[in-house]
This record gives structure tokens, C-alpha cells and sequence, in this order.
DNA sequence: CTCTCTTGACGACAGTTGTCGTTGATTCGG
DNA sequence: CCGAATCAACGACAACTGTCGTCAAGAGAG
């Protein structure tokens, strides 16, 4: 009893953000080689991951020739939104205004983050005014950290 | 090696607020009968998590006629801060950004709630131009969920 | 056929969490 | 002084996590 039921965990996310980027379905040798990279892992850790959020309905399988492949069972956005959601509501009352204010309190973010942030919330009070113009969807891919 | 070290759980963070919102220090009875309000839950527990909290030097103990009362060791400020950036680091790239993309995309937060957030962020890239008024700290309170 | 390599299922382990009961110490009313 | 109430320390429990090793089944090479 000790998570709440229907979150995720670091390494379990990262394994989804690598199936939504890769846009099709993976053997967990592929999954293990792409992860290695940025982190010393074993194969069977990768492997019991995999197992264990296909258990959960996190990722479905087909067989491929004798071997198995797995995709997402979920949206990426919705699951971040769900992640985003349970955080907020944990620990920041469900106000995005709180936790905002948390991070914008002691230490600056840079004036660029900051800037982006009120461009977001523009295009979401006056969508699409004359124009249909900046489709927005542009800036889609997730940059990898350090890879 | 779990969770990651340094971090908080919600029923933790839960005790670390109540104690930074009454200001003064407290006994395990005092927090018991303040959290047993909302939730159903038995004093020991409590007691538990108090302290391992004391253990991990979340907060801090001192006798006071026979009993126990304890303080939080840390800032609210900036563990909440600290809280943010390790979610944001673990599921959004560290970015406030697709944080807040994640949050608007599908559903709609209230239009108050972005009022607010744009609020924010304009105090943030003109901080007190002509007056220094409005010294910030007036709201502090965070107000109870359901009790 | 036999040997080797890949694959996956399974179990094990230590660590953490939330939850609680039992026990021993301390305090207080009579 | 003695019994009752309070308090804290400790251990126990199930669930979960990340991590890994072992083993059996299967495929391919020789």
C-alpha cells in the first residue's frame, strides 16, 4: 500500500518516453541497448521493468517471430497529464498557481523559460484570434538529455 | 535503494505542512488529532512517520516538560522547491514548460487559474517598477482542503 | 544431432513506504 | 504508594520498487 495505485516511477517512465519517441513497437534488447547507453543497467532489470508495466496495462505485446514486442498502451499526453495532475495534487493543493510560485520563488528560472510560459498561457486565453495561424503542434519532439 | 534519497511521500509532506502552518512546535497527539480530522488513522502511525522523519532530519525535537515536540528543520519554501524540481526533473525534462503544456493540453484549466499564473509571471519580469508596494508575503496561508 | 546464443519467466534480495500492535517507561490522580 | 493514563520506542507486516541471477525453452550454426 505503500504508492498510489496507477502512478509511475522514474525508470518506469523512462522506458514509456523511449516507446513514444521511437514511434514503434520494441524488442527489450532494443529497449536495453537504447537505455544502456545513458545508464549501467542489466538486461533482466530491463526486462522485469518491461514485464511488470505490461502486467499493469502500461505497454501491450505482440509476438514478432518468435519474439516479443512491446508499444504503449497509453497516450503520452494523457499520462502526463495524469503524472502532472497527482503531483499537483499532493503536494501543491491542485493550484498550478502554487506550484509556480514555488519554483519562481527563491531561484530565477531564466528569463526565457519565463517568457515561453506566458506564451503558452496567451495562446490559451485568445485562441486563434484572426489568423488560425502557429498550428502550435511545431515543437513536438522531446530532446534527449545527454545521450 | 528504491525511492529516490531525499525526497518526500505525500503522507510525509502532509505532517510538514501542518507543522509550517500552525507555527509553533507540536506533540505527536497535537498532529495526530489535526490529521485524524481528515483521514482515519491510528496515533502509532503517526508517531511512525514523525519519526522517521526526525530520523532523516526533517524535523527537529525538543523536550518540553516530559513530551516530545517537534519543528520542521527545512524552509516550506524551499523544499517545496526542491519537491518541484526533482519532479520536474524526473518527468518533464526539468522544464516548466511542457509541464505547463502537459497541464493546459487537454483539459482546460479555469480561465482564473491562467489569469493567475499570468499574474505571476509578470511580477516576475517587472518586479516593483515605480513603488515597491506589495511586499509579496501577504499571501502566505494555505488553505485547508476538506476540514 | 549437438553445442551455443538469445529470449523470457521466475524468484530473490535489500530498501522504502504506510500501517499498526505490543511493550516499557513516565507521569499523575487518588 | 499504587493504579491508570499517556507517551515513545520498537518491531512486525504487506506492498512495492529497482536490481540482478538462474533456469528452461527455443533458434541457429556446425
Amino acid at each position: 500500500m505503500a504508492k498510489q495505485k496507477g502512478s509511475l516511477t522514474g525508470p518506469q517512465f523512462e522506458i514509456l518516453q523511449l516507446l513514444w519517441d521511437r514511434e514503434r513497437a520494441m524488442s527489450v534488447s532494443e529497449i536495453w541497448e537504447e537505455i544502456r547507453l545513458r545508464r549501467d543497467i542489466s538486461r533482466t532489470t530491463i526486462l522485469n521493468l518491461v514485464d511488470r508495466l505490461e502486467k499493469r496495462h502500461w505497454l501491450t505485446r505482440q509476438k514478432d517471430d518468435g519474439s516479443f514486442r512491446y508499444q504503449p498502451a497509453v497516450k503520452r499526453e494523457s499520462t502526463e497529464e495524469m503524472l502532472a495532475k497527482n503531483f499537483l495534487g499532493e503536494f501543491f493543493d491542485g493550484s498550478p498557481s502554487n506550484f509556480l510560485l514555488s519554483l519562481l520563488g527563491s531561484r530565477r528560472v531564466s528569463k526565457t523559460e519565463v517568457d515561453r510560459l506566458k506564451k503558452l498561457l496567451d495562446e490559451k486565453t485568445s485562441p486563434s484570434k484572426t489568423s488560425k495561424p502557429a498550428t502550435g503542434k511545431t515543437t513536438k519532439k522531446r530532446k534527449g538529455k545527454k545521450s
